[in-house]
DNA sequence: TCTGGGGTCCTAGGACCC
DNA sequence: TCTGGGGTCCTAGGACCC
């Protein structure tokens, strides 16, 4: 028998944070978006508050001084790294293993009646392993297919007494599971198909799998129809169906205030590209189309509001910063405006490839075998000396309109200068 | 309802082809 | 008053995920 698993870290920023910052376990602690912005993590007891994901900050202060909340920004580079960590642990103890999202990554073990000491006390060993290695406490979850491991995941979560992993192995656990499933918890049951789901009386899981299948296809499509037999044990989802590239690569977060200036907005843009394109070459991928996009704050309710946005196809693909762009500067004049207060900029890289494809093709206009050569002297000195020590000019050197992050917590794992020290 | 950012897949409808 | 069939490609927009 086979049994997909998926590893999730509880409380994935709050305990990469705690794992460096011991007094902070029981605490409310909660980390924030990009521009300290909106909660997108939070302890056990900051969610027994009432403290709801998604909720901007300037919501909760009272919240937040009243019970010593503890706040911290963003850092990217700490959970990135901690996510790498937990992965690497992660991979050694199972079959087939593929990240998800930068906190949860699917598994298999297909011999599962041969294992010793038996699933659950492995997964169990896995656990206090990653635990001990990376101090950040994961829970599994394991059935038959991806929609019932991630139901199975959240069940190990809220029920405690599983210590953090269950095993949905059989049809009657699975359907006294489902029974008792939130519908809106269901994984590709959003806000819209909840409510839609409820106006037909529709309120748990074990209810949505006996659904109709071409009422379901009709309105949630057929990922609806395959979301039922994933229910129903019958795979439509396989771990190595993966996108062997990214389809799209976006770079767009909000200015640190408002920006009125061209100039400004230039510089902003001109990084953004720098970093798209970074990751372009990590993946060893070219890009066809560029576009940008700019836009003023759409919660301001006074205004006025400007959104712009134009796509330019490239007479070749191209991952080079320079290049790309040259394309992208005649786009941000074409959807400029003067006279708004604007809230961010963006760049989009789509038709993406990966290069040696791009060899073979026969181009118009072919790519200067110089850009590509530049664009790796470049990689490989930043990579050794930090982000951007090597820059186009046009990147500018006034960085206010940088992202607030007032409540940064150090890079323990990544920069020299803010390793952990013991007294 | 969301004042974050970065992705995915699917569908309807229009343009255009023979 | 009636009036083809069959196909592809592209785009916008809607739903979802973490």
């Amino acid at each position: 028998m086979r049994a997909i698993g998926i590893v999730d870290c509880n409380n994935f920023y709050v305990s990469c944070l705690r794992s460096f910052m011991p007094k902070l376990i029981g605490q409310p602690v909660i980390a924030l978006s990009n521009n300290d912005g909106c909660v997108v993590a939070r302890s056990n007891e900051a969610k027994k508050i009432g403290i709801k994901m998604g909720q901007p900050l300037f919501q909760i202060t009272k919240k937040i001084f009243d019970y010593n909340v503890q706040v911290f920004s963003s850092n990217y580079e700490l959970f990135g790294d901690m996510s790498r960590r937990v992965f690497s642990a992660m991979q050694r103890f199972v079959e087939e293993f593929h990240p998800y999202s930068v906190d949860e990554a699917f598994f298999s073990f297909n011999q599962v009646e041969q294992m010793q000491p038996g699933l659950l006390e492995y997964c169990q060993s896995i656990r206090s392993t990653v635990d001990q290695w990376t101090r950040i406490p994961v829970s599994i979850g394991l059935a038959e297919t991806m929609t019932l491991a991630k139901v199975a995941n959240k069940w190990a979560k809220s029920h405690p007494e599983h210590q953090g992993v269950f095993w949905i192995d059989t049809a009657e656990k699975r359907d006294e599971i489902l029974d008792q499933f939130p519908i809106q918890d269901l994984w590709g049951v959003g806000r819209q198909y909840q409510a839609l789901l409820k106006r037909h009386g529709i309120k748990t899981a074990l209810q949505f799998s006996k659904m109709p299948h071409d009422w379901i296809q009709q309105f949630m499509t057929v990922e609806g129809l395959r979301l039922i037999y994933e229910l129903q044990g019958i795979p439509c989802r396989s771990l190595d169906t993966e996108p062997l590239h990214k389809k799209s690569i976006c770079v767009a977060p909000s200015f640190g205030r408002k920006v009125t200036k061209y100039s400004t907005v230039y510089e902003a843009l001109a990084t953004y590209l720098a970093r798209a394109a970074e990751k372009l070459r990590k993946h060893q991928s070219a890009a066809g189309v560029v576009t940008v996009f700019l836009h003023t704050n759409r919660f301001d309710p006074i205004g006025p509001h400007h959104y712009g946005s134009m796509s330019v196809a490239l007479p070749h693909p191209s991952s080079s910063t320079t290049e790309l762009l040259n394309y992208a500067e005649p786009l941000l004049k074409a959807i400029w405006k003067e006279g708004y207060d604007f809230q961010k900029v963006g760049v989009i890289l789509n038709e993406i490839m990966p290069v040696e494809h791009q060899q073979k093709l026969i181009f118009a206009d072919s790519p200067d075998p110089r850009h590509a050569a530049l664009s790796q002297v470049v990689d490989q000195i930043n990579l050794r000396h930090g982000r951007d020590k090597l820059r186009v000019a046009a990147q500018g050197y006034d960085k206010s309109w940088k992202i607030k992050q007032r409540y940064k917590s150090p890079c323990y794992t990544t920069k020299w200068s803010d390793i952990l020290t013991v007294k």
